[in-house]
DNA sequence: GTACTGTACTACTGCACATAGTACACATGA
DNA sequence: TCATGTGTACTATGTGCAGTAGTACAGTAC
């Protein structure tokens, strides 16, 4: 259903992420759970940027990493659109970067000396909001 | 089994993470996989940086933040030993920290398009190495 | 005393991030 | 044609953090 998104995004200040992150996860989170369909369009960099009262480069930046990644598609003077899936990054590459977000939760769960197995257990439920997604 | 450790510590220059948090993680997980037991001394802070090639005071930060966290305990003059284990954060403090490791696993799950089901098996392997441990 | 330990400062450099402002090419509609 | 809105590119500036460098002080052991 492609349709002009009001893509309600919530910057928080006293998120450790960087603004422009803050952007890139939320919107990659959305296409992961349908929230956004391929077609559908973005909010402007101006639009967006006025929304949230931020740099309208830090929105841009943003965009630019999600266009570079695949994720959107930019149409010049029109906007920015949900491209259609398809695979981005090398096998490898993919289990390199998993390796990396999981050695970092390791890390945390034993910072915490938080019990493994509850920590998995949450973990689990926290990942059923993902559909899947057919890669082209 | 009290004994002065070696502490053999990886510093990778490509590691994203700064050098101190990488002590941080290296130090707290080798006391969550029982390589380091209460009562072993780590290496000083002068001599640890001299091994690694880092400035002292890196060490020293380091080490100040795991002494604040409860991991370590410093005998002034003598040398920094592996504290007993009790509880450092409340529950509530606990939970919400998880929570920020759950949300960043599932933002990075979600951009690489990663199948969720396997990306959770991975994780649960991994989580192996962490030895129970009792909390006083 | 000497030689270790941890700890506490100040000063400086480099880098990432966000902001600010400007400019340009493209698409749309009056 | 012209105005408006779109993405994109570029420079400049300020801020905060990480790391380095150097110095100093207090406690412990021999």
């Amino acid at each position: 259903m492609a349709r002009t998104q009001a893509l309600m995004i919530q910057i928080a200040t006293g998120d450790p992420r960087p603004i422009s992150k803050q952007i890139v996860d939320a919107v990659r989170l959305k296409i992961a759970t349908a929230e956004l369909e391929p077609g559908d369009q973005l909010p402007s960099v101006r639009g967006l940027a006025q929304q949230l009262t931020i740099n309208p480069n830090t929105v841009a930046k943003a965009y630019a990493e999600l266009t570079g990644e695949g994720w959107l598609e930019a149409r010049q003077g029109l906007g920015l659109y949900v491209a259609t899936p398809r695979q981005r990054l090398s096998n490898a590459e993919r289990d390199r970067r998993l390796d990396e977000a999981i050695s970092a939760f390791v890390h945390e769960v034993a910072a915490l000396d938080y019990p493994p197995d509850k920590a998995l257990a949450r973990l689990d439920r926290a990942l059923k909001v993902l559909a899947p997604r057919k890669t082209a």
